[in-house]
DNA sequence: CCGAGCGTAGACAGGTCTGTCTGGTAACGT
DNA sequence: ACGTTACCAGACAGACCTGTCTACGCTCGG
């Protein structure tokens, strides 16, 4: 009499729905603000098959990092005939695409990391690795491109991927994209114009 | 016999030690992490004494936001007889030796912002206006620059503000400065070549 | 001298947090 | 037929959260 599925449920389901009840409630509310018994009643899902699945809260916000990272890897890693530079390019197109977006609320690791201040926490050290593959993808393709300062211009992408997380969040969006998308390609041009500039070129 | 001064106290001085242990506390853990109880205890103030100055805890965190505002107002606006142009550079600089101290833990503002989703809330507001202060100020000095287009600019230098300071926090100091001074230096460099170009001078 | 204002100490209420535990149900592989 | 695994419902513990309240003391202005 008791126990029936109130809700059509697809058995083995439950990690799924507690994981994706997670995901969207860190994202739009913050890690912190959101407790364990909120994400079990939106997924339907009872305590002890929560902790059943994750040892502790920490362990699902970990793994809603590791997922988030995954999930930007696997669109970063398809691969096309374009150019490295128009990689560079796209990425930022897409980011400023999402940005735009009325339910975006800031970069996933960035504000996770403004949670935990520990910089040896496990979350934290997911963030730092997601950090390090975007840092690496783009030191590669400013390479491959034939950039003269990998290394800097990686890490000058990284501050305006983490500002445009920002600027999407709290500024205007319409703004934001322009100023983005025109620092890019200046960013690019630089590089470029550093090649010409050697091959005996000059400006235009 | 009891009530007797543990500490040497000032008279008065129970605001300022409530409000500077929660700016210590807020900036170093994140604000939802630390409780009232935790700041009166480091203030070494009683419960009543907390809600005699403050109405409720979200007070404070706004009272915490408007006073870092404030501050950051207060270096900004000492008069000095550098050019607009240096005036930033100076600014970034500034920003970059902030950023660089081990006990740096990103932007109070973007920190902040990150555990309050609800734009409409009184702490994000606040947090609004610094940010329209802060783009207002760049763009004034872009005009007053001679920068061709000191919206979209004041914008970019948004993003690099946001950018360095998440990236002090998680990433390299070394680099992060690097990448900082370059892409400010750059991008000024940009408006006065543009204005260079528009003389009928090439590059370099 | 005396009251107002600021301060302390600490109990208390009502809620929420993470995490544990009991008890029972349903599907599945062997 | 049986054990395992996944799942549900919900009570419970113990800590911590914000915020209120009582009761008392110190100090200073009038």
């Amino acid at each position: 009499m008791t126990t029936r599925p109130p809700a059509p449920r697809r058995q083995g389901a439950a990690w799924t729905r507690v994981f994706e009840a997670a995901t969207r409630l860190f994202y739009a509310e913050g890690v912190h603000a959101v407790g364990v018994d909120r994400i079990i009643a939106e997924a339907g899902v009872a305590k002890a098959t929560f902790y059943h699945h994750f040892p502790g809260k920490d362990d699902l916000v970990r793994a809603y990092i590791v997922e988030q990272s995954r999930l930007q890897r696997a669109i970063a890693d398809q691969p096309g005939s374009a150019s490295p530079r128009e990689v560079i390019v796209a990425a930022f197109e897409r980011m400023c695409r999402f940005g735009a977006d009325p339910g975006y609320r800031g970069c996933p690791f960035v504000n996770t990391a403004a949670e935990y201040p520990d910089a040896a926490h496990p979350v934290r050290r997911a963030i730092d690795e997601h950090r390090n593959w975007c840092r690496r993808l783009f030191r590669d393709l400013l390479i491959a491109d034939g950039h003269p300062d990998p290394d800097r211009t990686a890490q000058t992408l990284l501050l305006l991927k983490d500002g445009l997380g920002v600027g999407f969040d709290l500024d205007d969006p319409a703004v934001v994209g322009a100023a983005v998308r025109e620092a890019v390609t200046r960013l690019l041009d630089a590089g470029a114009h550093s090649a010409e500039v050697r091959a005996g070129d000059g400006a235009r």
